[in-house]
DNA sequence: TGCGTATGTGACCACGTGTGCACACACTGT
DNA sequence: ACAGTGTGTGCACACGTGGTCACATACGCA
């Protein structure tokens, strides 16, 4: 096109490898005899154009494979169909599943999720730089997020939906689970088993999800006038909960270990096999979460289900209400937990 | 803001609800006293402006929340900075710690990984939508993809890398892992541990990797002069694997069962476990990937590393090459598996 | 035939940016 | 003092679309 093929040579210095040009709607107009105004009519469901043409315009359309260039209809500033999902650490299966599902919900409304995962300081400039685009919204899932980013946002006009942590800024929208509640229902259940010597592997600190479950679990114990036996601190990994509990079940004489999510709740129920003790004869183990992987045969485990379909449903509806009035207050949806009784408690 | 708080009523007729519009460059200009164009080379890195008046305009746009619209500047011809990625089903946990690897470097090389979750029909649609976008770039992982969807692609001049399946298409570069060659080696390691009883768990119908898998077994065996005693089709979940595997152990006398994933390998593991048999003293089982819930204590799965990072490394390296150079020849990268010795073989 | 109206369509502008080009200006050497 | 050179900056255009407005055409009716 811009470069006679019969020569091969030069055309070298100007544009180092230029890709072929998209096919524009100028191009469509010119093959199909109309002005361009009318290849856009015929790819806006309203507008008005002749029926037969417009039939006429879509086949030659598809035929040259022009497609409307979103980026330059984003620009008309009207909505970008872009929306950020930034998730704190994907290492958690949890937030893994919560993304996966997320995506596809977002798929089927025609957004489209741009993907930022953030390694803490990392994530601050990866935000900034995404930024750029003028996002529909910005979803959160998990992690911490720099303070700078919230006021970035407001300052953008770009609605944050936080699930998983509550962020109490203006024009932020919250989607999350009543930790304290799902973890009083889940002690109280062993209490009732009497249970009496507690055990709790807790999530790492600097999330707030990790202090509303314990005091879940230590407002559950106080009303039945027990406290915990022992405590530490894990990450929310497999790993770390294997450890922990192998320390605790090493040093103390516990009936019950409550972990602060599936993960830690795997790896002690892994310590608690490899240590020969009876579960759930001598020894409880509950988890949080609900994740796949607990329902699996040789984990069975006893947990607290966190509705992960209804939070991204509540998500997805938060963002169409945002979208619809970008004026609208905040809100803040919380979801409620249930215990799921399977094999370890 | 953008309505005098001393009316609060109509003004709701004419635009329901617009978003505070963005800062553009002019209006940075403006405060500034300098041309649109300066602000605009301010935060272009090889422009020419003067270094103090850079470092003003720069100052002045951080204080009023300026950021260049990306949208814009990718509508110039220039690139747009989006790169689409095409996840089969994210139900694999091997897909999903790729796709985690990827995206964050993609971050870090400030492109934007746009994600698309394809259940079979929807995904078309959805990728039709998604190529609205001037993409830099489409990477495909796993999964089968409409063949109009590459014809689509090359249409674009978007290219397109696909991992862990190879795309024998114009203009699609390839990174893949020699299947075969890592379950050869894993069924000889096998064959000189003595064993002679072989079943085997396949993959889910349709994707190559599970033929290939299949044909390294056979090979191997082939070599010794053996034959498989049992085979299933599996779905390369772990619920498949554990009834697979519940089924071949109980019919036939098998000391060992590869399988075609390390999730189908779990599953048989739990089924094993759970019929009482000796792992690995009177039965060897091997999976495929190495996923990081191989190496957990409950499972110390022996299996086939399928190099995660160097397959993620190489995809980001054919972007970079194909976006330096467009018209570059297609490429196929394939990377060697290596066994893993654990405590299941 | 003349006129009002319904209908279809082309020209034009806005969106916000990057960049080639030309021009203004300061400085240096003879 | 003047030509020459090097540096910094503004103007204007291109990018591809959606929507508004005005105009052209056809048609029904008196």
């Amino acid at each position: 096109m811009e470069t006679e093929d019969s020569l091969g040579v030069a055309d070298d210095n100007s544009k180092p490898a230029e890709r072929p040009r998209r096919v524009t709607a100028q191009t469509v107009a010119d093959a199909a005899g109309v002005s361009r105004s009318a290849v856009s009519r015929a790819f806006t469901p309203g507008a008005y154009l002749d029926a037969g043409k417009r039939r006429k315009i879509q086949e030659i359309a598809t035929h040259m494979g022009y497609q409307p260039n979103a980026l330059a209809a984003g620009l008309k500033g009207g909505r970008s169909h872009l929306v950020a999902v930034f998730i704190g650490n994907m290492r958690s299966a949890y937030d893994s599943e919560f993304v996966h599902r997320l995506v596809g919900r977002l798929n089927a409304l025609n957004k489209w999720p741009v993907l930022i995962d953030g390694e803490d300081d990392r994530a601050g400039s990866a935000i900034d730089q995404v930024l750029r685009y003028p996002l529909d919204a910005l979803i959160l899932r998990g992690g911490s997020m720099p303070e700078s980013v919230v006021t970035q946002c407001s300052k953008f006009g770009v609605p944050m939906i936080s699930s998983g942590r509550i962020v109490d800024a203006l024009g932020v929208d919250n989607v999350c689970c009543r930790n304290a509640r799902g973890m009083q229902i889940a002690t109280r259940v062993l209490v009732d088993r009497g249970r009496q010597r507690f055990g709790y592997i807790a999530g790492a600190t600097g999330f707030g999800s990790s202090a509303d479950r314990k005091a879940g679990v230590m407002q559950a114990l106080g009303d039945a006038g027990l406290s915990l036996v022992a405590e530490e601190v894990g990450e929310f990994t497999v790993e770390a909960g294997y450890r922990s509990a192998m320390r605790m079940l090493e040093a103390h004489q516990l009936d019950t270990l409550i972990c602060a999510n599936d993960a830690s709740a795997i790896g002690a129920l892994t310590a608690a096999r490899e240590l020969g003790l009876d579960v759930p004869g001598s020894l409880s183990i509950v988890g949080f979460d609900d994740i796949e992987m607990a329902g699996w045969p040789m984990f069975n485990l006893s947990t607290v289900n966190n509705p992960i379909d209804e939070a991204v449903e509540q998500v997805i509806w938060l963002l169409e209400r945002r979208l619809a009035d970008p004026a609208k207050e905040s809100e803040t949806v919380l979801i409620d937990p249930f215990f799921v009784p399977r094999g370890t408690h």
